[in-house]
DNA sequence: CCAATTGTTATTTA
DNA sequence: ATAAATAACAATTG
């Protein structure tokens, strides 16, 4: 579900929490989801302590624990982090619970997709910093784009764009949304673009991911939703009409992916 | 019972 | 050997 405008809302929600000591950890010590980390260091190390500042990048979050380490968490396609009561019960699909006075910090993830793991010491993490360039930075150049093109030519730019050690953050609705854009036909692919075209791609990769952000990433209750002119709000009911060109969308498996794309303005021709 | 799900990764195929 | 495709992971919903 998450991706990374959703991830950066939601990783937002426990800002609430920082400063606060945790006063119990409660953990469902056999989910898939724990499977890189020490679930015993884990609950040692956050108990008594507190959460003193977060970031996101791509899917993936990280919690400063003072003086202790970093908890992370990816939330696979159906985790989410949410803030109860004090005296929330544990539902069935929640895994992590930290217990603070006044609230309860939960995670939960039905499918147990989603990865937490816990890393000590001061510093922010190796693996961290070895994340690659956001989209979002001057890092993340044309250069590396057309590159990556090149070394990926026989993939489809579907399965391109949601690579993430090129794309960290891009998804299934915003790789449809970004190819819908460009006007590419979502199985074309990597080799087959020329110079122009790949600037357009570049373009429009850099402003989907601002423009997500702006629109989704917003204060309240629930994530906010892009405007009704972007591909998001017909890509998943069946019948749904082309904003652009007033065409029926066409939905189908490419590279694997379930795909939205839209035959009026995404030719498959090079 | 069958198909499908906004993610990642191990395994298989080419 | 590499790159790309596919299956698998788990749980729920239509």
């Amino acid at each position: 579900m998450p991706e990374l405008a959703e991830v950066e809302y939601t990783r937002k929600r426990w800002d609430v929490g920082w400063g606060k000591k945790i006063e119990s950890v409660s953990i469902q010590s056999n989910a898939r989801i724990f499977r890189d980390c020490d679930i015993k260091k884990l609950k040692k190390e956050l108990t008594g302590a507190s959460l003193t500042r977060s970031e996101s990048h791509g899917k993936q979050m990280i919690f400063k624990v003072r003086g202790k380490g970093w908890l992370s968490i990816h939330l696979g396609m159906t985790g989410d982090l949410q803030v109860k009561t004090a005296k929330y019960r544990k539902e069935k699909h929640d895994h992590l619970i930290l217990r603070q006075k006044d609230q309860a910090l939960v995670l939960c993830d039905p499918r147990l997709f989603g990865r937490v793991r816990f890393d000590s010491g001061s510093g922010i993490p190796e693996w961290w910093k070895a994340l690659p360039p956001r989209i979002d930075s001057n890092e993340f150049t044309l250069a590396l784009v057309r590159n990556f093109l090149k070394r990926r030519k026989g993939s489809s730019l579907k399965a391109i764009l949601l690579m993430q050690e090129a794309f960290p953050g891009i998804g299934n609705w915003m790789a449809d949304e970004i190819l819908w854009r460009c006007r590419f036909h979502p199985a074309r692919l990597g080799g087959s673009l020329s110079e122009v075209e790949i600037c357009f791609l570049y373009r429009e990769i850099r402003r989907v991911c601002e423009l997500a952000l702006k629109y989704i990433d917003r204060p309240g209750d629930k994530w906010g939703e892009p405007p009704a002119n972007w591909l998001f709000g017909s890509r998943w009911q069946n019948g749904g009409i082309c904003p652009k060109s007033r065409v029926s969308l066409v939905r189908e498996v490419i590279s694997g992916r379930m795909t939205c794309w839209s035959p009026g303005r995404q030719p498959l021709t090079y």
